[in-house]
DNA sequence: TGCATATTCTATTGTTTACTTGAATACTCG
DNA sequence: CGAGTATTCAAGTAAACAATAGAATATGCA
């Protein structure tokens, strides 16, 4: 190959090195998911992803070179949000390239579940049937603000941690269905294992609202439907 | 975040960065590159990639703990191929998520075409449409073998090398669309420099057989048709 | 069996990366 | 304008990575 030719394509794949590199640590997929969910200041990433502020900026100033990530002041807070639905759509593409090439995440899932009893007999795209039909509870037991960003059309918001004291307002005869943040986050099979002591029929769902609308589904910024 | 899930999570987002490191070095897209015209033997990648046969070989094993690649042996040598069309998929999607990411990307495209004079005045939507309708002669100018192991239908094959002397197997009213390995790969751009030079109307087209593929579209692998 | 060849492994080197700590900057609000 | 807070920058250290050369392994074929 001639000089000029293999000179600008090492340039050009070293730029695209750079957005690979940029997503290529644990650290970062973890703030890019907390951010998915919802716009957020350093500090509160800093502390939902257990990293020390500044170690948590250094990490977003990397996503933000490779311009995955935008941030804008409000007022003495810095939030940072995703650079627009392409980057989402690419983090579903990557986990579930990396689902079908690395058979250890499946194992990890499956032994996490099955140790808290919550092993899946419903395959997921049946559940998907079910809760696009609105035949069953949709349950988003992700905390308020991040329902309120967004959140899946019909489901209610029941944050984990109020579930145990909110079971009253769930109806008993319907069938549950809990998600959270996506497939990697297990806040929903908490709710399920609980939901499930207490006598519901419930499943969890390994989608969150970025795979849901990644799929083209429509999704909900309103307050959401109260429970039945 | 209780302990348990903590340690899931980072336990699968560890898997999931190691697929993203994977290809997140401008020698290994290279590859990568490589191996998505045609399987190829170790000492033929670290030729083309101009690395060492042993940093190939390390690479290689690199993308192939990541399930990127596969290996098989055809007797003393070792083939290697990309392991799925997801992979290819996953390849286009990086780099078109890199092209809107960092815009130097598209900079350093438009300067290389610009100073070999082959700025596009065609936009590709409309290449394509005329190359998918028949309406212009469709030269793949990358190597025979590549050729072989799948090209765009139609195409016929004049690697770049003997462009000049097979000029005249080229219909001269009909206008030329040349392609090679992808948008970062410049045989095309060369092989349209020369054809302008000699009279013809050439286009370079930046999508190769693994960009067709992924947008759906169907790839030949038969000898292909002879020029009219 | 043994030689030749293709590939991989090992050890070493120099570079890059992640995290921590402490200081500097930028903004708001009194 | 100055205090207070959120964020970023800078320096230092430990760990991971890439490239090189040379040795080791595995296969085909005489």
């Amino acid at each position: 190959m001639p000089r000029p030719a293999r000179n600008y394509q090492a340039a050009v794949y070293g730029h695209v090195a750079r957005v690979a590199r940029a997503v290529a640590s644990p650290r970062r997929l973890e703030l890019l998911e907390l951010l998915a969910q919802r716009p957020r200041t350093v500090e509160a990433l800093a502390r939902l992803a257990e990293l020390s502020v500044a170690s948590a900026s250094q990490h977003l100033q990397v996503l933000r070179a490779a311009r995955l990530v935008e941030a804008e002041r409000h007022g003495t807070f810095v939030e940072y949000r995703l650079a627009g639905t392409e980057v989402e759509e690419a983090l579903v593409a990557l986990r579930q390239l990396a689902e079908r090439r690395e058979r250890e995440i499946g194992e990890l899932t499956r032994d996490f579940l099955e140790r808290r009893g919550v092993l899946e007999a419903i395959d997921s795209e049946e559940l998907l049937q079910r809760v696009r039909a609105g035949a069953v509870t949709v349950l988003d037991v992700r905390p308020a603000e991040e329902y309120a960003a967004g959140h899946l059309p019909g489901a209610i918001s029941v944050p984990l941690a109020e579930l145990e004291a909110r079971l009253r307002e769930l109806p008993r005869r319907r069938p549950v269905v809990a998600y959270c943040r996506g497939p990697y986050c297990m806040m929903s099979a908490e709710a399920v294992a609980t939901l499930r002591r207490r006598g519901f029929t419930a499943h969890r769902l390994d989608h969150g609202v970025v795979e849901w609308r990644a799929r083209g589904e429509r999704v909900e910024t309103a307050p959401g439907a109260p429970p039945p």
